[in-house]
RNA sequence: GGGCUCAUAGUUCACUGGUAGAACGCUUCGUUGACAUCGAAGAGGCAGUAGGUUCGAUUCCUACUGGGCCCACCA
């Protein structure tokens, strides 16, 4: 048979995709029927980072596929059970987003126009086509995942979890429904997390205004209507005569205004006058201020950005109209002292396609990262069962003790440094496409107390009285005690607890929930108290309480259900909201093995081996895997974390469409095939360095697969005549290319262990190149002249080039399949990717 | 403001406590039977600057300079 002179990936490719399908060797249940893997082989296991249904195919997913498929095929050859998960993403904001885009382009219509159910209809449509187009792209890198169990972050399975996730975490107290200050989109009309958010800078002015004896500043005068508070340091000299408290009475934008002298550390002295007023409604900073202080907090602007009666004549007018006229009002009245023209603001906004954002003070959904709960699984190495730890702990102790590597290691650091900044995230979106809220309400009708949610938590109380303390309340034990929502929410940690009994020790069940240990005696109680809280004080004659508090209602006199399906009854009507959509991503290594039923997967799969993906989320994604994962599986979701870097265009700037730099993995699999993109994605990238990548690089590694494709051919016109059935006497030199092959081998097997991808794959390309073909088979072609030396070469360029194409198939899959199924090997299997890795 | 990271050949990047490596590019020559998607040979680096540790530093440490990235509530 004819061989062509070039290697032409365009028909090899596909001819062999049809064969890989065909095999189903990708999926582990086949391998081991067909007896490739023993039953009780060890697991290896990677779900593939669901790209968004949105998109399509970029080179960050084909850097991501090559480097996993390689890590999947190299374990596959080496004998483990191995799984390769696939799946999409939703992608809640970014898709919806995108259809509305498209709507108001080509229909001029809002998603409130069409509804909720025929909005949805269309994204679900759009997401359709979109997902199979990125599907097709993903099967022309060569990807070996088992489509078998592909999954969908939005499929009814995932549902299933995602809802049974929300409802366990709520259950545990660690999602809780409350009033605090998030991050509002007034264009997209919905919350955003604080991840998502993108900062820029603006040239702004920024304004020095006369609040009384003060001088105040600020570059968003339209906040400052509500101002009542003016803030400084206590420490702050200049400021000594004024205390805290203080009432003053001044002259303001629309009125006179009675100011109170707030004195706080969050202050710094040095910058501006030293003084602020605050907006605790539309400020992160400002919000925590009148926490701590116990402060009035006033909307000043609506959810769509315009403004509020309190704004008086400004009433009903967009924050940009504002502006200038309110500055006007205020020179006219002489309280502007100066202007600088060449601030520099930084504004927030949505990087998910939205608008500016404003904060707001609103109820939402949170998990609450920062409450101690009792962890509730066995078995776990880092935390025993029983133990009292938060969210934040928990996520920062799997990877200080090592149960989870990240690698590079550097971004260990980073991660934690996040943990420790991390605030309680808020995971309800006013969106619609995406998972709603498995939480229903309805009206009482009578004052029907309604058992809902059960809890233990301790806490001390100094003093004999029969009466006690809490924050502003005073209260008996046995009383019934209504709570603001916000004041409780940080003794409690969270649900919307409208009713409390207080139960002293002694009646009942003494389970300290810091350790799950049950305490016959008080005192053992206030010692494991102590341990867990060194910074109260505890006496001796401390009493220590542990009292139940158990939700009677919602709060507006609702009742509320948090379940997996809808309750049984009438009237209940479902949460509108809908999750973020990081909180399902979350779940991602274990809802898709079936969690939360007990399956054969989840068992023999999860944790999963590793998990791989671009450093850029991190934060968004691995961090919360973690926190989801851990909670609610008492596993890691992944042993080693192996993050790659962004890729980029030869000049190291960003891929984008206003760039015009932007290089689509599948033209470079059609122009130089998918073995050459592959290999250009791994060589030259470090871990968690960028990549960076052009067209060149590309035609590159074309010539290398090329090069391979030569080789064979030499093989085949030079051993037609060889039999395999004998071993031939080898020659001192030939024994010594085995020898240094086997070297080789280990080196390979060494560094793709390590995760040093790049370097293995140079290894196999300079020996391939400038060894076997330049030296080897330069040498050969005279000894293959020779009768007396030419069988013994023919054995050994035949059994070299049959390990070569094995240690290569995992960068250069096609290359190697195509040659394989050519090759005059004995006991051929069905496809080289069943092979066994050489020792 | 805090943190991370990079600086090595024209370019993109590795390895390494022992007087520097690869790929691409470049130069010259060669090659019509594995491959021009090729081969051989070659040019090209005071390893950002200044110190320190060391018998010895490109490698470890410190400072500086200049890039890049991430985080942060300076109103």
């Amino acid at each position: 048979m004819e061989i062509p002179k070039a290697y032409s990936p365009k028909e090899a490719e596909d001819k062999i995709l049809a064969l890989w399908r065909k095999s189903d060797f990708a999926n582990p249940d086949t391998c081991v029927k067909k007896g490739v893997t023993k039953e009780d082989a060890k697991p290896f296991s990677i779900v593939l980072p669901p790209p968004n249904v949105t998109g399509t195919l970029h080179m960050g997913h084909a850097a991501m596929l090559a480097i996993e498929d390689i890590l999947i095929r190299f374990h596959r050859m080496q004998g483990y059970k191995t799984l390769w998960l696939p799946g999409t993403d939703h992608a809640a904001i970014a898709t919806e987003s995108k259809v509305e885009q498209t709507l108001y382009k080509t229909e001029g219509k809002t998603r409130h126009d069409l509804g909720r159910p025929e909005f949805l209809e269309r994204v679900e449509q759009f997401a359709k086509e979109s997902h199979d187009a990125i599907l097709h792209q993903i099967k022309k890198m060569g990807a070996s995942l088992d489509w078998s169990r592909e999954a969908y972050t939005l499929d009814e399975e995932r549902n299933l979890s995602v809802r049974t996730a929300f409802k366990r975490m709520h259950e545990g107290g660690l999602i809780y429904r409350g009033n605090r200050i998030v991050n509002w989109d007034p264009k997209m009309q919905t919350t955003v997390s604080d991840d998502e958010i993108e900062w820029k800078e603006e040239k702004a002015s920024f304004y020095y205004l006369q609040y009384g004896p003060f001088v105040i500043s600020t570059a968003r005068p339209e906040t400052k209507f509500g101002d009542k508070y003016v803030v400084m340091h206590p420490k702050d000299k200049r400021y000594k005569q004024y205390t805290h408290g203080q009432k003053i009475e001044l002259e303001w934008i629309t009125g006179p205004v009675t100011a109170t002298v707030i004195k706080d550390e969050a202050i710094d002295m040095e910058f501006g006058t030293g003084v602020m007023t605050i907006t605790p409604w539309h400020d992160t900073t400002d919000f925590e201020i009148a926490e701590r202080h116990n402060l009035d907090k006033e909307q000043i602007i609506d959810l769509k950005g315009k403004l509020l009666p309190i704004a008086k004549e400004f009433a009903g007018m967009h924050i940009t109209k504002a502006r200038p006229l309110i500055i006007q009002k205020l020179q006219e009245k002489g309280l502007v002292k100066k202007i600088d023209e060449n601030y520099v603001h930084r504004i927030a906004t949505n990087s998910r396609g939205g608008g500016i954002i404003e904060p707001q003070i609103m109820r939402q959904w949170f998990v609450d990262v920062n409450k101690p709960f009792t962890f509730p699984h066995a078995g776990f190495k880092s935390v025993k069962k029983g133990e009292l730890i938060s969210l934040k702990d928990l996520m920062a102790r799997v990877v200080k003790k090592k149960e989870i590597e990240i690698l590079p290691k550097r971004f260990e650091k980073t991660y934690f440094h996040w943990i420790d900044n991390l605030r309680d995230w808020c995971i309800s979106r006013q969106i619609w496409f995406g998972h709603q809220i498995p939480v229903w309400y309805r009206e009482l009708k009578t004052e029907k107390k309604i058992g809902f949610h059960e809890n233990v938590v301790p806490q001390v109380f100094a003093g004999k009285t029969k009466t006690y303390r809490l924050r502003d309340h005073e209260f008996e034990i046995g009383d019934k005690v209504l709570f603001e929502n916000s004041q409780q929410r940080e003794i409690f940690g969270g649900g919307e607890i409208t009713n409390i009994q207080i139960t002293t020790v002694e009646k009942i069940d003494l389970k300290d929930p810091l350790h799950g240990t049950t305490y016959k005696r008080q005192d053992e109680l206030i010692a494991a108290f102590k341990r867990h809280y060194p910074e109260r004080k505890v006496t001796s004659k401390t009493e220590v309480f542990v009292y139940t508090y158990r939700l009677i209602a919602g709060k507006d006199g609702q009742e509320l259900f948090v379940g997996t399906e809808t309750p049984k009854g009438e009237r209940w009507t479902q949460d509108t909201d809908t999750l973020d959509t990081w909180f399902s991503s979350g779940l991602w290594t274990f809802s898709t093995l079936g969690w939360p039923e007990k399956t054969k997967d989840l068992k023999t799969f999860h944790p999963t081996s590793v998990l791989e993906t671009g450093y850029d989320i991190l934060f968004f994604w691995i961090a919360r895997m973690i926190l989801m994962t851990t909670y609610l599986v008492g596993q890691v979701p992944f042993k080693t974390v192996y993050l790659h870097g962004l890729v980029r265009d030869d000049k190291g700037r960003k891929m984008s469409k206003s760039l015009g730099n932007i290089i689509d993995p599948l033209d470079m699999i059609t122009k130089y095939g998918a073995d050459a993109t592959r290999l250009s994605l791994i060589i030259g990238a470090a871990p968690g360095n960028d990549i960076k990548i052009s067209e060149d690089k590309v035609r590159g590694y074309r010539n290398f697969v090329n090069k391979v494709w030569n080789i064979s051919r030499f093989l085949a016109m030079n051993t037609q005549d060889f039999t395999s059935k004998r071993k031939p006497v080898l020659s001192a030199s030939d024994k010594k290319l085995l020898n240094d092959f086997s070297k080789l081998t280990k080196e390979v097997t060494k560094n793709i262990g390590f995760f040093r991808l790049s370097q293995a794959a140079e290894t196999l390309y300079h020996y391939t190149w400038h060894t076997f073909a330049d030296k080897i088979i330069e040498e050969s072609k005279k000894l293959l002249e020779n009768q007396k030396t030419r069988a013994s070469r023919q054995y050994v360029l035949l059994t070299i080039f049959a390990d070569l194409l094995k240690l290569l198939h995992p960068f250069v899959p096609f290359v190697t399949e195509e040659l394989y199924q050519q090759l005059p090997v004995k006991n051929r299997k069905e496809s080289l990717m069943i092979e066994q890795w050489p020792v």
